[in-house]
DNA sequence: AAAACCTCCAACCGCCAAGCG
DNA sequence: TCGCTTGGCGGTTGGAGGTTT
């Protein structure tokens, strides 16, 4: 971190103190989000449009949630990763109370090392032979740009954090999901949200008894989960085949 | 008691996309 | 179309506080 003094410009860096919040946190209120680069010119504050928008986000805005993550708040932040990378903003925007930083800060803290830990483990491999998952494989459906068309009956749409959305199809019905850009005016969240909402059903219907989602209760699982995670991370977000993310344990150990 | 080490997380940085003139 | 401004994001840093030696 930073010290506390001026940059170049001139401007404050570092911790914010009870002062400077209480300055920002009135101006909010008196003028509502947005328009940041108003908020030092408004409250006298000599720190940049950035680091207020930061401060407001992460720690002064209402309803924000302090203290460990809930089990259920881990198991959640799992799936939406294995869903979406690390898109920290849209797992936050889907728990409640959490900013990204905090979901960014809980995983980089808490799960990514002991994620690195379990795959060294010599067992694994061994756990990962007697688990058994059924793949979920979405119905094919082709990929268009006129996409107002297919919104109603395809909900198969994910958000990429950028504030546009992704959308999959399955040409020619090999299970590689091609992917392109829509535009985020033409989905509405309940859409995506829907789509989480069954993604996760079907799999809790699939998985139920054969795979606990808590990361901790098995190195097989944990695996399994790093094993996706790995793939994730080598063919990019959503260059994936649907083998890959509906993960197989065998195929892990060809990983 | 104190130095060394570790963990956590607030904050910064650089980049990108959208909007606008 | 281009360049600038702004909002927003993910990656990274480093200080504070806790723990271990």
């Amino acid at each position: 971190m930073t010290s506390h003094s001026s940059s170049g410009l001139g401007l404050k860096k570092g911790a914010w103190s009870a002062h400077e919040d209480m300055l920002l946190k009135n101006c909010i209120e008196q003028y509502g989000e947005g328009k940041w680069h108003l908020i030092p010119l408004r409250t006298g504050l000599n720190r940049c449009r950035k680091s207020c928008r930061l401060r407001w986000l992460n720690y002064l805005r209402p309803n924000i949630k302090r203290g460990d993550f809930a089990e259920d708040e881990v198991d959640l932040m799992l799936r939406l990763h294995k869903l979406l990378g690390n898109r920290w903003s849209l797992i936050a925007g889907r728990i409640p109370g959490r900013t990204a930083n905090d979901v960014k800060n809980y995983w980089n803290t808490h799960i990514q090392p002991r994620s690195k830990q379990q795959k060294k483990e010599p067992d694994a491999d061994e756990l990962l032979q007697d688990a058994t998952v059924t793949i979920i494989k979405p119905q094919p459906y082709t990929i268009s740009k006129t996409l107002n068309l297919y919104m109603s009956d395809n909900p198969q749409l994910i958000s990429n954090g950028g504030g546009s959305l992704i959308r999959s199809s399955n040409e020619g019905g090999n299970n590689n999901f091609n992917v392109s850009s829509v535009s985020p005016n033409v989905l509405l969240d309940d859409e995506i949200n829907k789509y989480l909402d069954e993604l996760f059903d079907d799999r809790e219907m699939e998985i139920e008894g054969d795979i606990e989602w808590s990361f901790a209760e098995s190195s097989a699982q944990a695996e399994a989960l790093n094993a996706v995670d790995q793939e994730e991370d080598n063919n990019g977000f959503f260059d994936f085949s649907l083998d890959e993310i509906m993960w197989n344990p065998m195929d892990s150990q060809q990983l």
